[in-house]
DNA sequence: CGCCCTCTGTTCGGGAGCGTACAATAGGGT
DNA sequence: ACCCTATTGTACGCTCCCGAACAGAGGGCG
């Protein structure tokens, strides 16, 4: 019973926009690892996440990377096709598997120009995005592992059903910037506080609310920032 | 003789689109340290600087901060408006006193609604900004104060008539997010090597090649995205 | 001319995170 | 049931940067 409406910003339209997009709606599987697309390679499509989780992550010539935004199904990937640049110097990897619907980028260019609900709709989702990328900018700067370790596992499970997530710290790391020795070492204290439990590529939340406040503010800033922008968005 | 022409995206406009701002662009002096909007306040205007240079600025709540961004000719400051979202949760701050044009937010929103080639325009440049936004995120994480001392100076001559600029270890400081001390002895040592020559609140870039050499690739990436995205819009 | 404030130089101890190396263990595949 | 590999745990030295404290020097202003 996969729906385009899984997708919130898909949920959010009207019915003659949605009307207008359905027939190019392609179901896609997201399998985890997939690249959505790569640094400088022209996109064919826009991907609205229903079930996946995807990160954007900027790597450096000598393979260090860093995320700097992750879409769920509150999203899009893939917001360079209607704001005209066509490409973008990230990368897009499916952090979580599951599904998303694709459109092919001259029909989503279409719509947009139409100048419609459907273009303010992209227009705030992408402030969104622009606010959680800047956050982390200063989150990366002032923020220690322990803390961005926190953020990471909120934003995560705002995206899931459940407050699980199937992720090798080694993983985490690439997607922190930081050493996987790193992750562990922060990771267990999570667990010793009870904060989280974990074996081998799978953790679990078991305190949300405690999670929070070890986190830096920065989950809670942009959550905030997101749920002003997009408020018929809100996040489960 | 102060244009509008002097910003670079303004004078990228057709003549039509020109015409019908032009008696709306308020000519706007810029002094150093001025607010030109505060994170979460809503914003009146658009500013095209024209010889000044805006920093775009998060502050944490304890008060540390970080440059996200960095706008002069090139570009616009308060994109929030016509995304739609009116207000961002970052700071702007006149780094370089000059002089800029301010635009009623209403006015470049009906322009902007009009769908043709100024929201083109501003939505290339919004592209240009987020790269920018990136990639210092990516930055702030892997390199060194050495390296982003360079590519901050670059970025900074990048958009002043002389290689010459007039800002005090301290304040830039501040804008990376990092202590006095630290800019200060990478200041040292670029003094050193040749590279730069200062004294009490005025640096001199007398070799730019060798000052690209020490900087990381981040300001090349940038420059080069920004280039793409903007043929017309290419830096002086 | 001299005062004083701002800006820059330098130092010291400490902590966070890196690179490296290696051990232990879980759990899937055969 | 066993093995093998992926994953996690731990330790060590090192570097970079922080926080604090203070000295010296430039230059605007009286």
């Amino acid at each position: 019973m996969a729906s385009p409406k899984q997708n919130q910003l898909l949920a959010a339209l009207s019915a003659a926009e949605l009307k207008r997009l359905r027939r190019h709606l392609e179901p896609v599987d997201m399998p985890l690892g997939d690249v959505v697309y790569e640094s400088g390679r022209h996109l064919d499509h826009v991907y609205f996440p229903t079930t996946c989780i995807v990160s954007l992550l900027y790597v450096l010539e000598n393979g260090a990377s860093a995320e700097i935004a992750v879409v769920g199904n509150e999203g899009v990937v893939g917001v360079s096709i209607f704001m005209g640049g066509e490409t973008t110097p990230s990368r897009a990897v499916v952090q979580s598997a599951g599904a998303a619907y694709r459109l092919p980028g001259q029909v989503i260019k279409n719509e947009f120009n139409r100048g419609g609900a459907m273009q303010h709709l992209m227009l705030r989702y992408t402030q969104s995005l622009i606010t959680q990328m800047a956050q982390t900018a200063v989150c990366n700067r002032h923020h220690s592992v322990d803390q961005q370790l926190c953020r990471w596992l909120l934003l995560s499970i705002d995206r899931l059903p459940e407050p699980q997530i199937v992720m090798t710290q080694e993983l985490i790391a690439n997607m922190l910037g930081v050493r996987r020795e790193g992750v562990t070492e922060a990771a267990g204290k999570l667990q010793k506080a009870g904060v989280i439990s974990y074996r081998r590529g799978h953790i679990k939340v078991l305190d949300r609310p405690m999670l929070e406040g070890l986190s830096c503010e920065c989950y809670a800033v942009v959550r905030r920032e997101t749920e002003r922008l997009l408020p018929h968005v809100a996040a489960h």
